[in-house]
DNA sequence: ATGCCCCCGTCCCGGGGA
């Protein structure tokens, strides 16, 4: 089963490229982050068409992230528990297959220090809950998206830069290790062990032309998840086109 | 030090993104 990830900065200003990739992309799952509209405004019938379901949470103008399936998706949770007030919509999670995945756009947190750093911390500790509950469900968990963290230097393309960015503070990567720490594998580094592979190309600065990237989403894959790891691989082609999302799939396949 | 670019919306500017 190949499951792929795609922030996609709008769901409308990018449907034609989301109803391609789902016809020639060979994915079975299409996880979608930054929707920036709510489930009634969501393109429903565009996939409908084509043989897919679709299931979403949304929000007007921001965030929003859905799972998209040629399969049954039986959701299973929709919004990040642990705070009733948080209005944003940043989590859905389905079983497909028999496999548990979640959709994640984590917040960026930037500018910090600040209330939107502290809203990022705050909500990788309950997704850190999240995941700790999951795990323990003993089946395979993928947990993907737009996680907002910049893991390493390699995933960046000059870690100086970025030092004191939110997506890469010692805290914010932290609480990302301390997520893996639970057991859950990042498939794209467990695959590719020492090079670069970005997933984000600003769209100022000619960013695309010069390779000035970031790997920032990622798929973490709970040990019977990890098992059934095939490959791993970003696509960068989507980030090539006309009216391109600033970010680009990343590919994950599992033996059934 | 700041904007560059792109998306959205009771919409031609401002907030948010990363």
């Amino acid at each position: 089963m190949r499951v792929a990830s795609w922030n996609v900065n709008s769901i409308k200003a990018r449907l034609d490229h989301v109803v391609d990739y789902c016809n020639n992309a060979s994915a079975d799952v299409l996880l979608l982050q930054e929707l920036k509209t709510t489930d009634d405004n969501f393109p429903m019938q565009s996939f409908a068409d084509i043989g897919w379901n679709v299931v979403s949470h949304g929000q007007k103008t921001y965030n929003g992230v859905a799972i998209l399936s040629k399969h049954d998706i039986e959701v299973t949770q929709i919004g990040l528990p642990g705070d009733d007030t948080d209005e944003q919509a940043r989590y859905i999670e389905a079983n497909i297959n028999e496999i548990r995945i979640a959709s994640i756009y984590l917040p960026n947190g930037n500018p910090c220090p600040g209330p939107k750093y502290d809203y990022k911390l705050a909500w990788m500790d309950r997704l850190y809950k999240r995941a700790e509950y999951l795990i323990n469900l003993e089946i395979p968990v993928v947990l993907a998206g737009d996680f907002n963290v910049i893991p390493q230097p390699i995933d960046c393309y000059d870690a100086k830069a970025w030092q004191d960015d939110a997506l890469f503070r010692q805290e914010t990567r932290s609480k990302f290790f301390s997520l893996c720490n639970l057991g859950y594998t990042d498939a794209l580094r467990q695959i590719h062990p020492t090079s670069a592979h970005y997933t984000f190309w600003d769209y100022q600065r000619g960013a695309w032309q010069k390779d000035n990237g970031i790997r920032i989403d990622h798929f973490l894959l709970s040990p019977e998840a990890t098992n059934k790891l095939l490959n791993c691989q970003v696509d960068k082609n989507p980030r090539g086109l006309e009216r391109a999302s600033d970010h680009t799939p990343v590919l994950c396949d599992l033996s059934e």
